[in-house]
DNA sequence: ATAGTATATCAATATAATTTGATATAGTTG
DNA sequence: CAACTATATCAAATTATATTGATATACTAT
């Protein structure tokens, strides 16, 4: 694995992965990837699966968003969320290792 | 992908997950990752390389060890940590995935 | 034993993230 | 257009995390 060093170039990509990880690392976040993994659903299906509040919801999904790890997608009043599956089955690979690891 | 439903297992499964991605998405713990991929290092020289206070490099060590991330071997007064190799190729291949990501 | 070195722990502070409450925006329906 | 619904945004409060400063522990050497 290259090594974060000191240049510029591997300190914005050691702040930009650490910017991922962060995203992926919490709790109602996660619950969010995995009920998407199942498919498509608009924000109201998410915000009863949590059963969070709107609002709070809605920042995670942003958090998500930012980090191209969700795309949403307008349809009327509603706006659907989905797993972006560009390069994402690197990610479902590790939550898989993780998972089985304990 | 197993979901994250609210059975008391998967319950368990998923603070143990963002336990473990926390431990992750902290800068400075990436650099110790990263610098102890080249080998078996002690903490002086972690403290060298991070330029961080020996006290805070202690306490990040601390939480990568309390993971399973690392593993600590003393001899005499230095302490050295190493790589868990315990399954962490897939996590150092999920990072060789978000570095190219970018 | 005493002094010195490396590492760990603890309490206090600073900083960052999550959550809450209130409100705005954008689209829909009657 | 007025009322309604779904989602997003903003500021304030809460909670979690990182950092600092002081001190303890464990080992070494004189």
């Amino acid at each position: 694995m290259k090594c974060f060093c000191k240049t510029n170039q591997s300190t914005k990509q050691l702040s930009e992965t650490v910017l991922f990880l962060k995203a992926v690392s919490d709790e109602n976040r996660l619950k969010i990837i995995c009920f998407l993994n199942k498919g498509e659903k608009c924000v109201c299906e998410i915000v009863e699966f949590l059963e969070l509040p709107q609002n709070l919801v809605s920042h995670h999904l942003k958090i998500l968003r930012n980090q191209n790890i969700l795309i949403s997608r307008k349809n009327g009043l509603n706006v659907f969320y989905s797993i972006n599956q560009k390069n994402i089955s690197n990610i479902i690979n590790f939550f898989n290792f993780l998972i089985l690891k304990s």
